[in-house]
DNA sequence: CTGGTGTGGTACTGACCGGTAACATATATG
DNA sequence: CATATATGTTACCGGTCAGTACCACACCAG
């Protein structure tokens, strides 16, 4: 039943066809757009071709689908991650998801959220696409008022909502100025914002 | 004799055929995307033809650079508005800018930042559209810094981008998670950062 | 009237798009 | 061996894309 890895003759079939094709259309998507990538282009980067691509996924749309479901599964490790190395510590899981994600906004090459890129990309709201992409983002707020909650913070949920957009903007002024603009003080920005919150100072408005 | 299908044909004919390309190119591609739109519907929906169209613009990069740049230069005027509405307060500027783009974000039919859009959708570095982005979005960083140093707040560069990336962050995430969700209390978010910057309070960090 | 200018209309090119049909191959298991 | 399944290969479909050639018309200036 598996594969059979290493058959014997070329390298790239190391891996299934399958996920050689999510792999490349992942990149060719992030790097270029989703538009702006073709199935046949996809097919051929993953050393395959176009039927195999359309024995695995229904349309173009559905592939598409799939990038964006396994980036957001990724995204859901990285939260186990954090929780893991910050066991029974929000402030420092917060304090921890600040420096990640400045570290992968100023990653060289990184061109913003894909999730959020596509949104631009794909403003039809039956885009298979899109329930993948409200979900994912409604589940990155919730679990950033959790953590803003369970750090004792007032007004949670304000907290979590500036430090979502901070880092929603983060990602797309990135495109525009570049890491060295704006973006790159995520983790200062972010920590003032915490501190501004502390139940030891003034309650805002 | 034309098929006189269209609506009032006196509208059509007191502008420019340039003039509704314009327009017309601006709502479609704000409204579905860059990419999405073809020339032929432009010219089609701007009650003229794509021969006139590229009898204007040397081609649909072209057509697109023009549309950002034209956005570029209203927000100039808001901009120019702003500061004859408040003249020689630079504080209530910003709060009156803070106020605008709250509403300009939850303005319904908003797909977020125009500017912001392309430069997602045309990642390609030699498009003629990018360097309008980039010069645009850094103008706008310059102006909230400036109104900030004017406005005497404490680190007025910090705040400018603090402003700027939850503005930026607004934009995209009304796109995912609707004008109900975190971009609705941009106001508040940002006149609480003006207050936490304000030189009686604390010096951050 | 004449000529220039801007515009509309139609048809076209060549390329690419997403998606499919039909057939050949390979292998693994029964 | 026989069969089933997954993959590779090629050619094709209808449609759309950006961009152009060519001609007709309307208008206005001289």
């Amino acid at each position: 039943m598996k594969p059979q890895a290493t058959s014997n003759t070329e390298e790239k079939t190391k891996s299934s066809p399958r996920e050689r094709i999510v792999a490349t259309a992942s990149e060719l998507f992030y790097r270029h757009g989703i538009r702006a990538v073709g199935v046949e282009a996809i097919a051929e980067a993953a050393g395959t071709n176009k039927m195999t691509l359309y024995r695995h996924f229904a349309s173009k749309d559905e592939l598409v689908a799939e990038y964006l479901r396994r980036l957001a599964a990724e995204a859901g490790l990285s939260w186990e991650g954090l929780a893991r190395a910050h066991p029974g510590d929000p402030r420092a899981q917060l304090r921890g998801w600040l420096a990640a994600m400045q570290a992968h906004v100023l990653d060289t090459g990184q061109r913003g959220c894909a999730l959020a890129n596509a949104a631009v990309e794909l403003p039809d709201k039956d885009h298979p696409a899109r329930c993948v992409i409200e979900q994912f983002k409604g589940d990155q707020r919730s679990r950033l008022v959790a953590l803003c909650a369970a750090s004792g913070v007032s007004e949670p949920e304000l907290l979590a909502d500036e430090l979502f957009l901070l880092l929603e903007g983060a990602h797309v002024s990135a495109q525009s100025l570049g890491p060295q603009g704006p973006a790159s003080r995520l983790v200062r920005m972010g920590e003032a914002l915490i501190a501004a919150h502390q139940p030891s100072s003034l309650a805002p408005r």
